[in-house]
RNA sequence: GGUGGCGUAGUUCAGUUGGUUAGAAUAUCGGCCUGUCACGCCGAGGGUCGCGAGUUCGAGUCUCGUCGUCACCGCCA
């Protein structure tokens, strides 16, 4: 036997009892006639103790200890004299009769402590000891759990849990593939799915009914805090649903995640149509934790002169409460952040409201007291409050509003972890004109369903149709998106269309689906949730890396593994490929 | 594909206007220590300043290139 208990249960009433323990080495503390070991595992720590009544032999042994051996130590449970109570054991600690030593360890290239010395790099590089660390095992404790609540809860509203091949089908829609080689199909590929969404589709029409997966997909894009080249999606379909009982069914999942993980009661979800969310957030993905919503006061400003304003489409501004003190240095990082590249804007326009009723803006020479005061009613600014201005093309001037207002959101405190806002997106755009293919793409995917009322407007002004698309956002990240599914065959055929395939190409790239529409498909709808963001912010973590157990890195290598690499010719020449690696210049 | 930050001891970082022998903390090793739990005290070892070129009497410091890494934009149906 390799122990009788962990190293996180032991109390006061196991005191006398004999016990064997078995863990890690955290740290030896020598005091000379006694010392102490921190012995960890995955439940907890146990203080060992050597004193003068401890065997010699045990005493000598434990100074070749080192951190990170794995032992195994038997000995008796009894009272500590002086208590620790920041740990669930510190009442108690073991009196040493036997050390062994089941695994020595080198010394770790970092400290395996909850406040580690090790930065990213060489935490990813030696994961396996990074995930030693109770900070990141919790994260990974709160996946499992999570994952563990979602099929707690669909299976008990019928939902089957059905796994859906890995090995399929490129498509040039959307994110790029990763592709396989086929070795027994000379010169074939299949790719790996960016998401089940074609095979969901068709277990509806098989009958399932109710459809999740827990699965990971694939995306061969450039990646960010929040987006990795592999991820896992909670995966659902519905049949004989609309988007009202889809939108009842996941918000209850969530609510129940909450609940089960956090112990959080959230309210009903709101419902915020597409253009509501980008004229007031700037945004399809609003963060509702805080108000400073954008106005429009394109016409209540232009037309006094001030060229730039005069010359704009669009002129939107935000209120910050209480930001009527900001300092010229602080004002002048605020137009130093909006002209960053990654926004772009020329500059930023501000109007102070002084607590006096005057007003101090950049424009004084264009704007009267009088005009300003229109202008903080407009925005809802009182005594005290900063207008901040920005004008230009509409389209853009919403977005980098709407980033502003995050900036604003940061600085001021109002996006607090911990507070959770979930809502619903709801008819988005069907699609999205492209102009560097000259042609529409599907904002969601192809096989969303355009709002029935909106058909007609698919052969006069498409850019125009709403789809019954949506989107689950908390706290402005995108958490969840789906829609309700074309399943009529003669719609779907219109729909690729819309979206310049060839009949030919349709039919070589999704005839599968199309002919299976033609064999009695139910009304179906569904959708799909970003596990890991989802995890994330549970934890409060800013990145998904951390909730993940072997991420990879910014440029999408695994540098524990060190992969992707190289393969043998032998591999090749079996799979009839070579390389023709292009010189760099 | 682009913009920006970072790269100095095992690790995390500091390093002034370009100027003598590159520092701190932590980790490691040795010594002392009977109640520690971030133990304490004393001492020691530990450096290709990412790599390459350039400017200069002189480069960790300035310039260019390159590699790595992080954040963002593009991209992500």
């Amino acid at each position: 036997m390799y122990r009788t208990h962990t190293c996180g249960e032991l109390r006061i009433d196991n005191v006398n009892t004999e016990v064997i323990l078995a863990g890690w080495v955290q740290r030896i503390r020598d005091l000379g006639a006694m010392s102490f070991v921190d012995l960890r595992d995955r439940y907890g720590i146990t203080q060992l103790v050597i004193d003068e009544e401890t065997d010699k032999s045990v005493a000598k042994q434990l100074h070749g200890l080192g951190r990170e051996f794995v032992i195994q130590a038997k000995g008796t449970v009894r009272e500590r004299q002086s208590k620790n109570k920041n740990i669930a054991t510190g009442e108690v600690e073991i009196a040493l009769s036997e050390i062994k030593v089941l695994s020595t360890s080198e010394i770790p290239p970092f400290t395996i402590q909850d406040d580690t010395d090790g930065g990213d790099d060489i935490r990813m590089k030696y994961r396996y000891l990074d995930l030693r660390r109770s900070t990141v095992r919790k994260n990974l404790v709160l996946r499992s759990k999570m994952a563990h609540a979602v099929r707690c809860y669909l299976n008990s509203q019928d939902f089957i849990e059905t796994e859906t091949p890995v090995l399929i089908k490129s498509t040039p829609e959307g994110a790029r593939d990763f592709i396989v080689p086929s070795r027994m199909n000379e010169g074939q590929f299949y790719a790996l799915p960016q998401s089940p969404q074609t095979f969901k589709q068709l277990l509806m029409i098989a009958g399932f009914d109710r459809y999740f997966q827990i699965v990971k997909c694939f995306r061969d894009e450039d990646l960010r805090a929040d987006r990795q080249p592999e991820f896992t999606q909670i995966d659902c379909e519905m049949s004989f649903v609309d988007q009202k009982d889809v939108l009842a069914m996941f918000e209850g999942l969530t609510k129940h995640m909450f609940k089960e993980t956090l112990n959080i009661e959230v309210g009903d979800f709101p419902w915020m149509p597409y253009s509501e969310a980008m004229e007031k957030y700037g945004s399809d993905k609003p963060d509702i934790r805080f108000e400073m919503c954008i106005n429009d006061i394109t016409e209540t400003v232009k037309g006094n002169n001030f060229v730039v304003f005069d010359s704009a489409e669009y002129i939107g501004a935000i209120c910050a409460t209480g930001c009527a003190g900001y300092t010229r240095k602080q004002l002048d990082g605020l137009t130093k952040w909006v002209q960053r590249p990654q926004i772009g804007a020329k500059g930023l326009v501000y109007v102070k409201c002084n607590e006096d009723g005057t007003f101090k803006s950049s424009v004084d020479k264009f704007y009267s007291q009088d005009d300003l005061k229109v202008w903080a009613g407009k925005t809802g600014a009182k005594a005290g409050d900063l207008i901040l201005v920005m004008s230009g093309d509409k389209s853009n001037m919403q977005k980098a509003i709407g980033e502003l207002r995050l900036e604003m959101g940061n600085q001021l405190g109002l996006r607090k972890k911990g507070t959770f806002k979930p809502l619903w997106v709801v008819d988005f755009p069907l699609l999205e004109w492209d102009e560097e293919s000259q042609r529409f793409h599907a904002m969601h995917h192809p096989f969303t369903s355009p709002k029935i009322e909106d058909i007609p407007l698919m052969d006069t002004d498409p850019g125009k149709v709403r789809a019954n698309a949506y989107d689950l956002v908390i706290n402005g990240v995108e958490i969840g998106g789906g829609s309700v599914r074309i399943f009529d065959s003669a719609l779907q055929a219109k729909m690729f269309s819309l979206l310049g395939f060839t009949k030919e190409e349709a039919e070589a790239q999704f005839g599968f689906l199309m002919k299976a529409f033609k064999y009695g498909a139910p009304p179906h709808a569904g959708i799909a949730f970003g596990f890991d963001r989802l995890v994330s912010l549970f934890a409060g973590l800013d990145t998904i890396r951390d909730v993940i157990a072997f991420p990879k890195n910014n440029s999408g290598r695994d540098v524990m593994i060190d992969s992707p690499s190289f393969v043998a010719d032998a591999q090749l020449d079996e799979l009839n490929l070579k390389l023709d690696l292009k010189e760099k210049k």
